[in-house]
DNA sequence: CTATAGTTTGAAAGCGCTTTCATAAAAGCG
DNA sequence: CGCTTTTATGAAAGCGCTTTCAAACTATAG
């Protein structure tokens, strides 16, 4: 046993060819400590204007990049943040996501993308994964997961979460106004005359499904009318629902002279259904939509809806978070719903079918 | 100055109130050392059972779960691959992301996406951001990059790209074959009876559109037809071009019984200037799509169209990329074009409009 | 039985940063 | 002007893992 510890200097095999530059070399070639170069990148603490200079020189001249890995590890900070959406191939929650992203990155965090599916325990598991990855902050757009469990989860990571309104320490919710989207729609359709007018919720396990069934019925109320129960047919949101909700209704002879569908998807089915029975769209039935899919003005005929600000949500939701993560009080104010008038809609006209 | 080294033990500040569990942690309970544990969790050497057995089980009571920065910083890999899509907000590259989450997730790697917006610069712009963020492999979905650039990247990290085929060490491309699809459809329409099929381009900068229209040629030439060129018109792949491009056509009084849209979006827009002009799709003409848009499904008519397996792809080109990763030669198998008939497109009828 | 090759295991050296602690230099003060 | 307070800077200790190296065993043979 050799008691001296012989200076065992050895190289990983592992590193590449081509050695990235490291914090280092910075130090060495501005002449200054790595801990300096740190400090200037991170802006953690004083340096001198010269120091500062002949630093940002070296770091231009070798092209130095931080190592992320390396920085998380030892800040503590990942310097990304979670975001849990229902489904990446949804244009909807695309938007949203795009909107994220655009914010994050200027910030200089990373969104990482995983989806729920709408399941409530798959969406746990997306916060295991995540909290596994030691994202610094969870942004959970909508989803089905209890109050009870984002509350959970904010106690150990800043939450921002859409599509509910819910107040929590270290947690911002961001809530667009579907129940007043609902109703300018339910307006739009009481003004131009019709008075039954069909209405396919969401899935209503959704808070969003329940506010805009919501707004439906308030706007009857307001206008002194009384809702026909038979005229409210469920739905899941998706084409295939619509479409089987105007069968239903064709099918039990309920007459109906407009049809809301509480998203555009739906509607879209709808209007197929209506199509298939030789029923016109606008001139025997109104349609209107929610949601203002991109496709939804290429439709045929452009489809009358309520505009849902995805994208905007989704960038108001990425700097709420990164608020948060500097320890500041997130802003939480969301645009306000809009209706967007175009083809699928008219003026209720007598001589239509039952 | 005094020789003798304090022992400094001090605490971090940061480490928050939970303390995660470290290896270190399940080392100690297991009664091994972390090297035995770290050879464990990576199966980088043989332990004897009974350690393995301790292990697994002081890992399940901790519920320890390695932390990945000081993974990817020691092991000198990310566990990421950087994925570069054309827009987050796409349901068509949704669903390619969508297969790749799927495909790589089940592998322990985890996707950073980041969307070019077809701009060459912006994609190179992202590889940047990859790099920096030590991304073990790229995935490039089509995208605007030039085959050098890519070739260049792939010297460095393996590379995976859909919608060219380009032969390179170190990189795989999948490239689904857009010719025969527009073959497909154009044989479809042909069959039909068409003889005035009017095409709409995509964006002729972007191979994918090239090779659909050499279908849209090539099945003209096999049926010993000659293409009218005024018949081809460009758009840019997006819904509005497709408007305009039918509006063009009708302008100049260019007669036709049928469209195919180089993609859905633009068979959707065309559909929508017909609609427009009370010209009935299909009875008074045609129209077929590519892609296969979950939305096309329901679009009023049903459109007939290319099926463009956009999330077998997306699994396939992460497959292909694992494979590289682990060092095996990737398969670049991909599915053939399927045509989808639904009802936007019928047999000729002489007695159209012009 | 002792020498030799083959296995399993642990100690310790990093991976590339951030941050603490200590020190040297600069500044303030009587 | 000596002495205390305040900066600016550097040395070095981790962050939580992986991996090398060598030591400790075990099995195989001479």
């Amino acid at each position: 046993m050799s008691p001296s510890p012989k200076p065992l200097v050895r190289k990983r095999a592992i590193a590449a060819a081509k050695s990235v530059v490291k914090i280092e070399m910075v130090a060495q070639m501005a002449g200054v400590s790595a801990s300096t170069v740190s400090r200037i990148l991170n802006g953690t603490a004083v340096v001198s204007a010269a120091k500062k200079l002949a630093v940002d020189a070296a770091i231009a001249h070798l092209g130095f990049v931080p190592n992320p890995m390396a920085r998380s590890l030892a800040g503590g900070r990942s310097l990304s943040v979670g975001i849990i959406t229902q489904a990446v191939d949804s244009p909807f929650y695309g938007m949203a996501m795009r909107g994220i992203e655009v914010q994050l990155d200027a910030a200089g965090y990373s969104p990482l993308f995983v989806s729920g599916h709408w399941h409530a325990d798959e969406e746990a598991r997306c916060i295991e994964t995540l909290r596994a990855r030691r994202v610094d902050g969870i942004i959970v757009l909508t989803g089905r997961l209890s109050d009870a469990a984002l509350r959970t989860c904010a106690k150990t990571l800043p939450v921002v979460v859409t599509g509910r309104t819910l107040k929590a320490p270290n947690l911002a919710s961001l809530n667009f106004d579907n129940f007043e989207g609902a109703l300018l729609a339910t307006q739009h359709l009481l003004d131009l005359g019709h008075r039954d007018i069909a209405f396919i919720t969401g899935d209503l396990a959704h808070p969003d499904a329940n506010e805009r069934l919501r707004g439906y019925h308030v706007a009857h109320e307001l206008a002194g009318l009384e809702v026909n129960p038979l005229l409210v047919v469920p739905g899941t949101f998706l084409e295939d629902s619509g479409l089987a909700a105007v069968e239903r209704l064709l099918e039990i002879g309920q007459g109906f002279s407009a049809i809301f569908g509480a998203n555009d998807q739906m509607a879209l089915g709808a209007s197929l259904a209506l199509h298939r029975r030789k029923i016109r769209v606008p001139q025997d039935v109104s349609v209107v939509g929610f949601d203002d899919l991109p496709l939804s003005r290429f439709a045929t005929p452009p489809l009358t809806t309520v505009h849902y600000p995805a994208n905007e949500l989704g960038q108001m939701a990425a700097a709420a978070m990164l608020q948060m993560l500097r320890g500041e009080k997130p802003l939480t104010a969301v645009p306000v719903p809009r209706l967007v008038v175009r083809e699928s809609a008219q003026r209720f006209a007598p001589e239509r079918r039952s």
